[in-house]
DNA sequence: TCAACTGTATTAAATGACTTAGTACAGTTG
DNA sequence: CAACTGTACTAAGTCATTTAATACAGTTGA
């Protein structure tokens, strides 16, 4: 796995590691049960300090997504959601709405905007099951 | 327009006031050449600093969604996107793929992603055109 | 057992974002 | 001119982010 981060981003460091690891995850480019570079490995490669990492492990267990096992490493998680059909639908559906928005403020119209979604739909490697 | 915050948010204030009136003008509950609230009167709805209000429409003047006039008050400004077709369709996928990565977390297929996409899409008042 | 690797916890400090406060200036209207 | 508009500026406080340094605890293989 590669990583790589935007020092001259107003998007924090922490944040952008984590969005990419779960980017990686959701595309499976890293499977359950794979191990993710040590802390102090992942900060050394990202030239950034190993409590950022530590933090971007912790929040990723948080929700889920990793399993830390003490001395051994820390690991993908296998699948499995435990919110909620309602919530899960709602996190979602927020999101969405959000590109509503922007596609519109874009000057979208509905009709294009549901063909880019056919498009990247199409493109998106949808790996991870339930 | 009824505007809230909620300040016990992580959320900054401006980002909230913000993305209120970028849905509103989104979908047509403020329309082109509307007049917004003073920058004093929505500071005293809200109960915020003036200079926040003065922020959160300086950005949305940046990114074009609103015009200032001085002495006469912000309006919404005429649809219209300067944004090349290209990063038009950039920004938009950016924020779709994000869609598709949280989707797949939660545990979505893409069936389902679909079928609520279509469900938000109808729902949606599509109202600003380019 | 011990060295070398794992993750975790803690404290301290620097930087910058966010927010409030207060004041002052400039354009528009009746 | 009074009363409204937006703008600019400084100052201060709070909090998030990041780095740094150190220490502790679990796991592994020689």
């Amino acid at each position: 796995m590669e990583f790589c981060i935007d020092v001259t981003s107003r998007t924090p460091i922490y944040r952008q590691v984590a969005d990419q690891i779960r980017a990686a995850i959701a595309r499976g480019r890293l499977k359950p049960a794979a191990r993710l570079p040590s802390v102090r490995d992942l900060s050394r490669q990202l030239v950034i300090n190993p409590n950022t990492v530590s933090r971007v492990y912790s929040e990723l267990e948080r929700d889920g997504l990793l399993v830390t096992r003490h001395g051994l490493g820390v690991f993908v998680a296998s699948p499995g959601s435990d919110l909620t059909k309602k919530s899960r639908r709602e996190r979602l559906t927020t999101l969405l709405d959000a590109c509503f928005t922007e596609a519109v403020l874009l000057g979208f119209t509905a009709d294009e905007f549901a063909e880019l979604f056919r498009e990247r739909l199409a493109q998106f490697q949808w790996q991870r099951g339930t």
